[in-house]
DNA sequence: GCCGTTTTCGGCCCGACTGTTTTCAGTCG
């Protein structure tokens, strides 16, 4: 069950997207998309709030309230139905295809009756879409390409693999002679979950060379489109990687700009109008003379708006620019706050690299603790015994005097039964210095009985951190279904901590939650979940999607030190 | 449609690239 935020911000969202093909008013569309981004990350449920509450959402005025409070008494919204009448869901659903957006598919649909994306792909293959004003050859060429992705993958990919095709592109351009300086930016510099496109930016006064040999690297199957400033390929794979190249001194207000959001980038801008400035890649100007003002890195250009820098993380117009305006913006956590973690497996279970080695690679990261959190027999597969469980416990104590500056913490991760009970009676639960407990199975049970389940296990005086708490998995596995506000709720009441598990897939808490979370008053476990020695790397991925949550180091229990810790865990 | 220590009306981000064009619209980010 989708909170009501989500359907109404989709529904808005759905007449922008409505307006924008039947050619609606740029600027009243722009409005519905803010709106939408407003209500879907506003912390409140707008079930139930009055016209008054309702307006009180940024970018929410007095037309989008009555809209709104349409969907929250009547479950749809008037101006959408009969927008939908005129336009069918295939008709907008073209506007997915690469190249062709809302101008195209109307004019598609209103010459030719075309209203699907197969129905386009027939009409294209019977040469109907020659002589129709604004259609050429390569045009037609373009759309099957796009229908084409589209249909094969054209999806977007986890950040792992999104940043290990940045590396080796910066890592390649940073090579050559013409490239001053050069960094990844856009969604993967924000660390969004997934990644539809990477962004990568250089600094030269020679660009030529540099997108020469761009295009010619090995992981190039297509050049999308080649300029002097901006040059855009495709890998095998199908992803998509835009390289600009700006000159040297504009690097701040180009990485600014090029790191987006897009929503981020036109709020910076507005503020730079309404202060008789303007704001591009290039620099931040004045507006009357087009005299530079600052451009050399991002601080200055945040500065020069009255801004603080903006940690990547925060820009996505969910609230950052008003915060910082108050000079409120959160100390973000980092990784090196970690002063432990929390979550991690052997080769005892399902993880493939020994205790030693698991532990060395914990001191490798400076952490000053280190639980090692093997899988519980209701896993059955992982065959886990009492006499395997206390066997590990013996190894860690010996292991610990090899390891002066490494606390050595004993756990386990826990399996959540249906009924929200736990592996273990509390006598050998108590034997643990610290549990870990997840859904594993029985992901469809409905929202209330997942619900209880999940505040059942936060009422476990020997649960201390809810692992992977949705227990999805990107791109195969959605979210269970469970009311969060209320899980938050027990999560807080019982001193329960939240993971946020840093596996690529998972993400989990995802950062949206992570932010209603916080405000209830949670606290969150930043772990890897880590199944071996490479793992360990994923805390960086883990650490972003707590910086999108907002998280600072006191609201993360492993940047805590020990002592702290322990009071914690001992969950009074 | 939203919003305001410059505005309650008149603004609303900015630029690159492509394709179909004789000067610009559409798409994208």
């Amino acid at each position: 069950m989708a909170r009501a935020n989500d359907e109404a911000a989709a529904l808005i969202q759905e007449l922008a997207d409505l307006l924008s093909i039947t050619g609606g008013d740029a600027f009243k569309i722009r409005a519905y998309e803010r709106a939408a981004r407003s209500i879907a990350g506003h912390p409140d449920d707008i079930a139930g709030m009055d016209p008054a509450g309702l307006r009180a959402i940024p970018a929410v005025g007095d037309a989008i309230a009555k809209k709104v409070l349409d969907y929250t008494t009547t479950g749809t919204i008037r101006q959408v139905e009969e927008l939908r009448l005129r336009i069918p869901a295939g008709v907008r659903a073209l506007t997915a295809i690469p190249t062709l957006g809302p101008k195209k598919a109307l004019a598609v649909y209103e010459e030719l009756g075309v209203s699907s994306v197969d129905e386009l792909a027939t009409a294209i293959g019977a040469g109907r879409l020659r002589g129709l004003k604004g259609f050429g050859a390569k045009t037609e060429e373009n759309i099957l390409r796009g229908i084409e992705l589209l249909r094969s993958s054209g999806e977007r990919v986890l950040l792992d693999t999104a940043a290990g095709i940045a590396d080796e592109i910066v890592a390649a351009l940073s090579a050559l002679p013409q490239v001053e300086r050069c960094a990844h930016a856009g969604s993967l510099r924000r660390m969004r979950e997934t990644i539809g496109d990477v962004d990568v930016l250089a600094a030269s006064r020679d660009p030529r060379p540099i997108m020469a040999a761009f295009t010619a690297l090995p992981l190039v199957a297509e050049v999308v489109a080649g300029g002097d400033k901006k040059t855009s390929i495709r890998t095998a794979k199908g992803l998509q990687v835009d390289l600009r190249v700006v000159p040297p001194e504009s690097w701040g207000a180009a990485l600014q700009y090029f790191t987006g959001s897009q929503a981020h980038n036109v709020r910076t801008r507005e503020i730079a109008v309404k202060a008789g400035l303007k704001l591009s890649e290039y620099g931040l100007f004045e507006a009357g003379s087009g005299d530079l003002v600052v451009s050399a890195t991002e601080e200055e250009v945040y500065q020069r708006l009255g801004l603080p820098w903006i940690h990547p993380a925060l820009r996505e117009d969910g609230g950052e620019i008003e915060a910082a305006v108050k000079g409120e913006l959160p100390r973000l956590v980092t990784a090196e706050d970690l002063r432990g973690d929390l979550h991690s497996h052997t080769d005892l279970t399902d993880g493939v690299a020994p205790l030693a080695d698991m532990v060395a690679a914990a001191a490798a990261r400076g952490l000053e603790y280190y639980a090692i959190t093997d899988h519980a027999p209701n896993l059955v597969m992982q065959r886990m015994t009492d006499e395997k469980m206390l066997a590990q416990r013996e190894e860690i104590r010996e292991l610990q005097r090899a390891h002066p500056n490494l606390v050595l913490l004993h756990g386990t991760e826990l399996n959540i039964d249906p009924d929200g009970g736990v592996d273990w009676d509390a006598g050998f639960l108590s034997g643990f210095d610290v549990c870990v407990a997840s859904v594993h199975s029985h992901f469809t049970q409905d929202h209330e009985a997942m619900t209880r389940r999940l505040v059942r296990a936060c009422e476990n005086p020997h649960v201390h951190v809810i692992g992977h708490p949705t227990a999805r998995s990107i791109g195969r596995r959605p979210p269970v279904d469970a009311d969060w506000d209320e899980v938050f709720r027990a999560a807080a009441r019982t001193g329960t901590a939240l993971e946020v598990d840093s596996f690529p897939d998972r993400l989990d808490l995802p950062a949206d939650l992570i932010r209603r979370a916080r405000r209830l008053g949670v606290k969150f476990a930043v772990d890897t979940d880590a199944h071996s020695v490479a793992h360990h790397r994923n805390i960086r991925y883990g650490i972003g999607t707590a910086q999108r949550g907002w998280l600072t180091p006191d609201d993360v229990i492993n940047t805590w030190p020990l002592e702290r810790l322990r009071a914690f865990l001992a969950k009074n």
